[in-house]
DNA sequence: GTCTATAATTCGATAGAC
DNA sequence: GTCTATCGAATTATAGAC
């Protein structure tokens, strides 16, 4: 028994499974059609428990998009390669596990829920905006910059993994690298 | 029965106000949030009306999205000027009044629930892609090249009319008409 | 810790009076 | 043609037994 050292209780496992069923739910349902009652379905428990673990609906899903992008450093990388490396970072990311990727999470329910807008756009200020600024002095125009960057971002994110735009969908990666980084790399270190 | 003999009836008034009512409802709060109850209040009458006029929900949400983009004759614009002549196009359609634009009311919507999404792809291979056709001859090059024109159009859109991403929502439209326009005219007629 | 039972809302849709 | 009244279903959230 070494429940007092490293308590594995099994109130966390169900604590852990509960968070898992939700990612996956929000991922593909959106916040609002996401029901709690399916969310504990999936983790095989009682609905009331997941109010017991998290307190409402709205506290699970901010426990379940903890979102860090994270982002490489930029100026680690080749000054004229920039834009497909962010583009290729971004790709390889939610193509593992779409469903366990909080960009798509939130971007799924942006649209429709303003406090997940708005989430959205705190994480532009505090991840995306940075790493821009970090190899563009000025903080204007930066942030324009780091603008455009997202426009096609997240463009590409809707068409290809929300939307299911057929001629994108069956885009390899390299071939949406080499495009859309190509864009990336413009609006990084193009002329404005 | 008779449409063209009795045009100004009372109940194509009741008919119009409730299309009208519906079409801001839901490009503001999106097909689920959007509720008959506030469309009938908005529109002044009982909800019941609605159903009536109607039939339910689905069908009052196609009724009031039937888009037509108006896209342009592309045989008739300057080759090299594509890119931002199109740029042009779609932010002078939703910059009028967002709460009439079909499309953002479609992209808004999208996200969440599959059948939109569908009939944004619908749209997209009906409108879109035929524009393309127009001037790109091979026609899976040309469904490429729309491919990524849409990436970036609906992430400006994303961007700038419902997530306030603001750098982008600070930008002025010629700003945007260079910067992405230069992006779709590669997309459109650049090396692939 | 887990579940039963249910409160309190809200919504789409229907039936029928006038 | 318009409205009153209401049904039936679904949801979040709470109270409390075991």
């Amino acid at each position: 028994m070494n429940d007092v050292q490293l308590p594995a209780r099994r109130s966390d496992a169900t604590r852990a499974g509960i968070l898992r069923a939700a990612r996956a739910r929000f991922a593909g349902d959106g916040y609002q059609r996401a029901t709690i009652r399916a969310i504990a379905a999936d983790a095989g428990i009682d609905p009331s428990m997941v109010m017991r673990y998290y307190g409402n609906k709205a506290q699970l899903f901010a426990a379940a998009v903890d979102v860090d992008l994270r982002l490489p450093d930029a100026t680690r990388i080749p000054p004229d390669r920039l834009g497909e490396t962010l583009v290729a970072h971004f790709i390889q990311r939610w193509e593992g596990d779409p469903t366990d990727d909080a960009l798509l999470t939130l971007l799924r329910s942006a649209a429709t829920d303003e406090s997940v807008a708005a989430r959205l756009r705190d994480i532009f200020r505090e991840q995306v905006a940075p790493v821009v600024l970090a190899v563009v002095a000025d903080p204007a125009e930066a942030a324009l910059r780091a603008g455009l960057v997202a426009t096609q971002m997240l463009g590409l994110a809707m068409c290809r993994q929300i939307l299911l735009l057929p001629p994108i969908v069956a885009a390899t990666p390299a071939l949406l690298v080499a495009h859309v980084g190509a864009t990336v790399q413009r609006y990084l270190t193009g002329p404005l």
